[in-house]
This record gives structure tokens, C-alpha cells and sequence, in this order.
DNA sequence: TTGACAACTGAACAGGTGTTCGAGTATTAT
DNA sequence: ATAATACTCGAACACCTGTTCAGTTGTCAA
């Protein structure tokens, strides 16, 4: 004897509405909605052919449920909306001549914020602490950095060789993202872009290190 | 007579300890906590006592609530770890003399995915068709691309002038992202940095735009 | 037709859950 | 001390909500 499948293979009318309704739901409320609730959206009049249908789906492996616990529900995978986030302030500019700004000196007043999946940062950097520079002008583009850039600092005092860091050179006036290495008679700042040489810094110059570059974001939607 | 405030001020102690559980909580289950789970891992022995504490965390803003519903309150602001997250395919990689996969030739097998918070996302370009590709090698370098950064890509056939995009150039057997600009006698693809001069493509070579280039992501995790 | 099965209905039930209230304790200002 | 305020408790209530179940309808195969 065969087996019997599901009249509409895959999923139905329904079962997309539903998934649809919950994942706008709960990008609205923040929680999920309760079985009468999906009833009432998507016409189905009876709370159990929502259960029936929340079963068929969880089956499907595109949701799981937390049984007997009130809207104890979640999208899996790819149709869930909802995310870890790290909310990042953009504390001001970086720009040459121009000194860094870093939190302590800020005043605390992030214009704006940048967010973050906490699923793309490098493993150990997801603390609090870390704050947002908009680049400003292009003398960042030795370093691989354009204007409209986005770095993402973590405020650091020290740097391990290797590290790109932030740093403001006093003796030049000047605010730029190097990577870092210590050497015998000082330091050298290496350019990203090999093509462009190192500045040597000698030990008795003074160089503040202000953070370290975790990330960097490039929206490229100018011109629209 | 004076205002009478919090005995400790701002938020005690338990203020804290409501708003971590109620963000791990969420983080797992992807659902807020009942205010007697709240209470039970808080070591509050009454629902009242709960609800007092959430009644003052949403009078400082720190939180909102859906009265009557179950599990109705969702975290504020800088506090809140749960955002609209886009799911982004990482088709394959991008390399000089390889041909740019795009979503129809790539046997649709997202070997990995990037999560990009919508808010980041320029305007328009929230569609689900996205895809994204690591660079790999250097020679992205005038375009201010480097070596293991990530392009976040539209799918497109034809672009407006200032767009940048992907192309694959049969001449030259290269793969290339450029600043695009239609002229009269053929193309001109203009690299990111302004130091690299710009390729002119003739009309009668073959041009295949592969995509249009919405955001670039670098990680600076190397070394560590 | 008959049987099997998916889709659906309506109602009732049990437990989860937010709310409210009266009362008690602790801390602080006067 | 006294009063005012902040904080805590426990219990009771009413509604929210997931669950269950007996029964109906529609479709398809034998």
C-alpha cells in the first residue's frame, strides 16, 4: 500500500502563511504570537488546526516549540528574522589631523549606532566596549579604508604585533590606521596595502595607540 | 519638601539582574520570560515583586510592556540583543582569473552564510537575493578590497554609471570590481582608489556584469 | 459505494500567566 | 520616635493559552 503525503506537497497555502505571520509578528512585537492569535490572522477559525498546523511544521524541521509554554515558539534557520545584534554607537570621525575620539573622551554622546550580527565578529571582541568611527576624507586609503567607511574599534591602549590599530601620531598631526609591530629602535606602522611603505616611528616620538580595528563595513550605496 | 529617589540610585542591583536574565533568556529561546521564570532565577519569591521591578524598568525606559499578554515585553534600545537579521549566502569566492559564481550557475549550495542587520542595509536592497563572496587573493587591492574580505552582491545584468560591480572580462580572463561608467566608445571601469587608472573596455569586447556591489565587510581577526 | 485519510470544527478543560490587594519589613528623613 | 517611602511577601482572581477530543467534511483510491 502507498503512502499517503500531504495533499499539497511541501508546503501549503497555509503553512507559508503562517510561517509569514510569525516572523512579521514577532519582527513587530519581539515575541511570538499565541496560537489564537495566528487563528485569527490567517482565517483559520479553530485553535486546534493552528496546533495541527504548527505540528506539521515543527515536523518539517522550520519551527520548534516549546510545549505548554505560552507563545513557545521560534523559527528555525533561514526564515528566522530575529538575531543576536551588538549595537555599536558611532561615536564621531576619524579623519587625518584630526585626533580620535574615544569613548572616555567622547562625553558618552553616540550620534549614532551601528548593528552588528554578533554572528560575524571575531570570536573574543563581542564585549561592550567596543565603539564605531566614520571615516571621513581619504587619507585612510593606504590602509584599505575609503571615505564613508565604518570602523569598528576596540579601545585599546597596547597592541600585540600584527594588530591593526588607530593611533594618533603627535609629531605629525595625525590620526591613522596602521598595522602595528614593535621593533628594536621603535615601531613600524605598515600600510594594508603593501604598496605603500611603512613610517617609522622612533621610540623617543610619542605615539598613542587608540584602539584596534576589529572590523571594517563598507556601505556601497552611493549614487542611488 | 524633597523628591524622594530610588534607594540605590539608577539601577540596583536586581534592575540589572532582570534585564541579563530577561536578554539570555531571550537568546535562547527566542521568546521573553514569564514573569515567574523572571522571578524563580531572580530569587524573587513573588510575582509582585516582579511585576513592581518591571513596572520600573519600563518607567525608565529601559523596557516595554504588552500588558495581558503572555510574556509581553520586549527589551529597549541599547539592551535589546534581538534585531531583523539578513541571512546572506556565501556563494563561493572571488578571484582573479576564476569566473564570479552567481545564484543561478552556483548549484545553489551556500557553503556558509554572513548575517547582516537589515539596518545596515542601504535602502532598497533588502531583497532576499543577495549573495556573498570571499575574496580571496589580492588583486581586489584597487578596489579597496582586500585579501578575505567579504562583498556583499545584487544579482544584476545591467548597471547605472557610478555603480560598482562585479564583471568578468573574457579578454583579459579576469574577474574585477570596478566603479562602472557607460561612455560612447565602450566602457570605463574605474577602480575605488583613485591612484589606479581606470580599464577601458571596448564595445565590441565582452563585458558580463555579475552583480552590483552593496557592502563590503572586512574582519580584522587575523593574527589572533 | 466504501473505506482511508487529510483537513477542519467547536467546545471544553487544565494549567500558565499577568494582575491585584492587604499586609509586613526595612530604610531614611524630620 | 514618628512618619514617609521603598521594598517584600503570599494568596487569590480572572483571563490567556495550549491541549485534547469527538465529530464533520472533502478527496481519493479500491
Amino acid at each position: 500500500m502507498m503512502m499517503m503525503v500531504r495533499k499539497s506537497k511541501g508546503l501549503g497555502e497555509r503553512h507559508q502563511k503562517i510561517l509569514e505571520f510569525i516572523e512579521s509578528y514577532q519582527r513587530e512585537y519581539q515575541h511570538p504570537p499565541s496560537i489564537r492569535e495566528i487563528g485569527e490572522h490567517c482565517k483559520i477559525s479553530s485553535t486546534s488546526v493552528v496546533n495541527y498546523y504548527l505540528d506539521q511544521l515543527e515536523k518539517e524541521g522550520l519551527l520548534e516549540r516549546d510545549r505548554k509554554i505560552s507563545r513557545g515558539m521560534r523559527l528555525v534557520g533561514n526564515n528566522n528574522p530575529l538575531g543576536d545584534l551588538l549595537r555599536v554607537p558611532v561615536l564621531g570621525v576619524i579623519q587625518a589631523g584630526e585626533p580620535i575620539l574615544v569613548p572616555d573622551e567622547a562625553g558618552f554622546t553616540p550620534e549614532d549606532s551601528v548593528e552588528i550580527a554578533t554572528s560575524l565578529m571575531p570570536s573574543k571582541e563581542k564585549g561592550k566596549d567596543l565603539f564605531a568611527l566614520k571615516v571621513q576624507g581619504e587619507s585612510m586609503i593606504d590602509a584599505m579604508v575609503n571615505d564613508g567607511d565604518i570602523v569598528i574599534l576596540k579601545p585599546v591602549q597596547d597592541a600585540r604585533n600584527g594588530e591593526m590599530v588607530a593611533v594618533w601620531l603627535n609629531e605629525r598631526s595625525e590620526t591613522t590606521l596602521k598595522y602595528y609591530y614593535k621593533e628594536k629602535d621603535g615601531y613600524r606602522l605598515q600600510p594594508a596595502n603593501p604598496q605603500f611603505k611603512p613610517i617609522l616611528i622612533k621610540k623617543n616620538e610619542s605615539l598613542q595607540i587608540k584602539g584596534k580595528v576589529v572590523m571594517v563595513i563598507r556601505k556601497v550605496d552611493r549614487y542611488n
